[in-house]
DNA sequence: TCATACATGTAAGTTGTTACATGATTGC
DNA sequence: GCAATCATGTAACAACTTACATGTATGA
C-alpha cells in the first residue's frame, strides 16, 4: 500500500514534521489521488516507527498540546527509494455514479438527468478547489525538476476532472435527446 | 456502499441468478469502476439475504456442485430504486503512480521514465481489454434506452483510460526534455 | 461567544484482499 | 494428462471510515 510510502516521502521532504502537519500536507496536495484521514495517518506513523522506518521526538509545549515530530531513518529511506521504483498495479476507481447508470433504466430520464447534473456540479466545484489549493502547494518545490514533477501530478488530476465534466455534459445531451421516453419508477 | 446495490441491480436484471454468475457479470462489465472478488460477492449476498433484500433457492445438481440462485424481494427493489436516485460523493481514485511521482525527485530521470512507460503499457493493454470485453456485454441491453445508458458508462471508462494514455505520453515528453539532469539514486 | 486551529489519540465497525479448501467435468 | 470451468465457501488479514474523546488559544 502507498500510504506508508506517501508518509515516508513527506517525512523525508519535511523532517522533522508532526503527524498533524503531515495531515495538512496530505490535504493540500495528494488528497485527490491518495486521501487519508488523521486516524489513518497517526496509526500508520505508529507502525512505521515500530518497524524503524521513522523515529520521533516528543516536543513539549505549554500553550498547545505536546507534539511528536518524525524523521526518517536510513532503513526508511531505503524502503522509500525501493518502493519509488516499483511499477504498481493500475489504479482502481470505485465510481458509484457509473453503477447507478448501469441500472438507471429503472429511473425516469428526469431522475437520471438530476444525478448527472449533481455530479457535474460536484466535479466543477472540486476542479476549482484543485486549481486554487494545489497551485499554492506548487510553490514549495525546491528545484525546477521537482516543480516539473509536481506539475505533472497536478495536470493528471485536472485533466481527469475536466474529462469527467465533458463526459457528464455529453451524457446530459444524449439523454435530453430521448427525454420524453422515460419510464415510470417502480 | 455500492457493492450491495450493484448486486441488487444485477439480481433484479438477471433473476434468478447464482453468485457465480454474478461474479462473471461483474468481471465482464462493471469491473473497471466497481471491482469485486468472489469472496466479497458471496459474503455480501449472505448479508443481503439476512436483511431480506434477496432470497435464494438451492438448486441441486448432479454433475456440478449445487448452486444457490438469488431473486430480489420487494424490500430489495425499494432499496435499489431509492439508492439509484441518491447523489453520491465524488469517486476516489488511489493512484499510486502519482504518489511516486510526487517524490520522484529522488530518482534518476531514467527511472522515472521507466515508471511512466510501464504505466502507459498497462493502460494500453487495459484499454484493448475494455474495448473488446465490454462491447460483448453491450449486446445484452434489452432496449435502446438501456443500451444508451450502458454506452455512457463504457464511454466514461474508455475516455478515462485514453486520458491517462495521453497524460503519460505528455509526461514522458516533458521528462525527456530534461533527461540529462537526473540525480543519482540515494 | 462561537467556531476554528492546534495536536493527539482510541474504539468499533465496514470493506477489501489473499490464501486455503474441495471436487467433478470438459476441452485441448 | 493438465488446465480451466463450474460452484461455493472460510479464515485471516489489511485498509479505510466514523464516531468518540480531550482541552487550550486565537480571531471574528
Amino acid at each position: 500500500m502507498s500510504l506508508r510510502h506517501a508518509l515516508l516521502g513527506f517525512i523525508q521532504m519535511l523532517e522533522p514534521v508532526s503527524g498533524y502537519d503531515l495531515k495538512k500536507w496530505f490535504q493540500g496536495s495528494i488528497n485527490f489521488y491518495w486521501p487519508a484521514t488523521h486516524t489513518q495517518i497517526y496509526r500508520t506513523l505508529g507502525e512505521l516507527a515500530e518497524q524503524e522506518f521513522v523515529r520521533h521526538k516528543t516536543i513539549e509545549q505549554t500553550t498547545h498540546p505536546d507534539k511528536k515530530v518524525y524523521s526518517i531513518t536510513q532503513k526508511g529511506k531505503a524502503e522509500l527509494t525501493h518502493w519509488l521504483k516499483e511499477p504498481l498495479k493500475l489504479p482502481v476507481t470505485r465510481h458509484g455514479l457509473l453503477v447507478q447508470l448501469s441500472f438507471a433504466d429503472m429511473l425516469t430520464t428526469e431522475e437520471i438527468l438530476m444525478l448527472l447534473s449533481e455530479y457535474k456540479h460536484k466535479v466543477h466545484t472540486h476542479l476549482q478547489f484543485l486549481n486554487h489549493d494545489q497551485q499554492q502547494f506548487m510553490q514549495y518545490g525546491r528545484s525546477d525538476r521537482e516543480r516539473i514533477l509536481w506539475e505533472l501530478v497536478l495536470d493528471s488530476g485536472i485533466e481527469y476532472y475536466q474529462g469527467e465534466l465533458k463526459w457528464a455534459e455529453k451524457a446530459i445531451r444524449k439523454l435530453r435527446s430521448i427525454k420524453s421516453r422515460g419510464k415510470q419508477p417502480a
